[in-house]
DNA sequence: GTAGAATATTTAACACTGTAAAGTGTTCCA
DNA sequence: TGGAACACTTTACAGTGTTAAATATTCTAC
């Protein structure tokens, strides 16, 4: 009876072959240029077959602005697991944004609907600010600075700003030859932040 | 001979329709319901009358883009003769960039190609970034803490990744009537980031 | 092993999109 | 008044997301 079982495994196998087309055809050319029919092309099916893995276009790239929030999620778990200090599991932590936006800029800019990605689901942000006392980054910011939650959340928010903030701006207004090497600005600005917290 | 006179006007005059219906459109909808048919449809000419204002779609938006951030150099001028001590000009400038974003979201998406805006052109943050030292940001900057060019220039960066930044992430992430709740928590880290210069 | 049901997949079509070429008026000057 | 210049529209093409209908394939039951 593995028959059923190995339908549902290229089942998932095709899922992942159309996000991943999504994504590739984007990095070589632009979000602006991923359609349906191109991602069928590549993939060898008929462009209506998609609509048997997804809803529609929209869909396909909530997915993958979802994934991007989960991968972050669980590099900031691990660094939960890796270091005591909530300083240093913040800087880490931007650390790794920014090599995220740097390697996987396709995924960074569904995540936030820039350069041509256009998602229109954005209730992924709502959850990402929802049960917030949970959340790594609040609980670090939490620590270093122990406050009401209200307190906290706003200093979140400004985390959420300035280390985002600072990564969609460098990567919508690239190339920029005039600033060659951004990242020890970047870290330059989260560190002081953190230092300002205490 | 007023002729002449009258139809530059009535050029000038359409010219301008354009870029407003297509911002009208934009607001009311978004950026991707804005079409060159919906546009013509407005103005009540057919949609290849456009092309001979524009040479393509991508040309609209980068006027409005253009416009945008034109009309910021202007209020940013206004300050320079308003205020004298940079630190004032600074945090008034930010004031008027966040009531800018909030008021004119639609130009603040096409800016910074965000939920839908998508254009390419984007040689004006070249130009954002050129001749620097005349920029009155950049003046405030090295007034407060004078130093080498290039340390001033990094901080210009940074002030500029908080301020956009931080817009960018409100606008992209928030449903629009929570924004100005944001405010205060912007004004803040704007106020926090001056002092933190001297 | 074959009929019929269930799945898998494709073909064809619709209503959109940006844009170019060709055609039609309309205005103006000699 | 004829013809050039200009203003503007019609038509068309290739592309888009998406749906309904048609077809091919696979599996099940006899």
């Amino acid at each position: 009876m593995g028959i059923v079982e190995r339908r549902e495994r290229m089942k998932k196998q095709l899922r992942a072959d159309i996000l991943k087309t999504a994504k590739d055809i984007a990095r070589e050319e632009s979000w602006a240029a991923v359609s349906i029919r191109k991602i069928a092309d590549v993939i060898e099916y008929s462009p209506p077959m998609l609509y048997e893995y997804f809803d529609n276009k929209d869909k396909i790239l909530e997915t993958i602005r979802n994934d991007g929030f989960a991968a972050l999620h669980e590099e900031l778990q691990k660094l939960k697991t890796l270091y005591r200090s909530p300083e240093k599991l913040l800087t880490e932590f931007a650390q790794i944004q920014w090599r995220f936006a740097l390697e996987q800029t396709e995924v960074f800019q569904v995540m936030f609907n820039i350069d041509g990605a256009n998602c229109l689901s954005k209730q992924v942000y709502q959850a990402e600010f929802a049960k917030l006392n949970t959340h790594p980054v609040w609980e670090a910011l939490a620590q270093i600075r122990p406050r009401s939650a209200d307190a906290v959340s706003k200093t979140f928010y400004e985390w959420w700003c300035l280390t985002y903030g600072f990564l969609l701006i460098s990567i919508v207004t690239q190339p920029r030859p005039q600033l060659p090497n951004l990242e020890p600005i970047f870290m330059e600005s989260v560190r002081r932040f953190v230092r300002g917290l205490s």
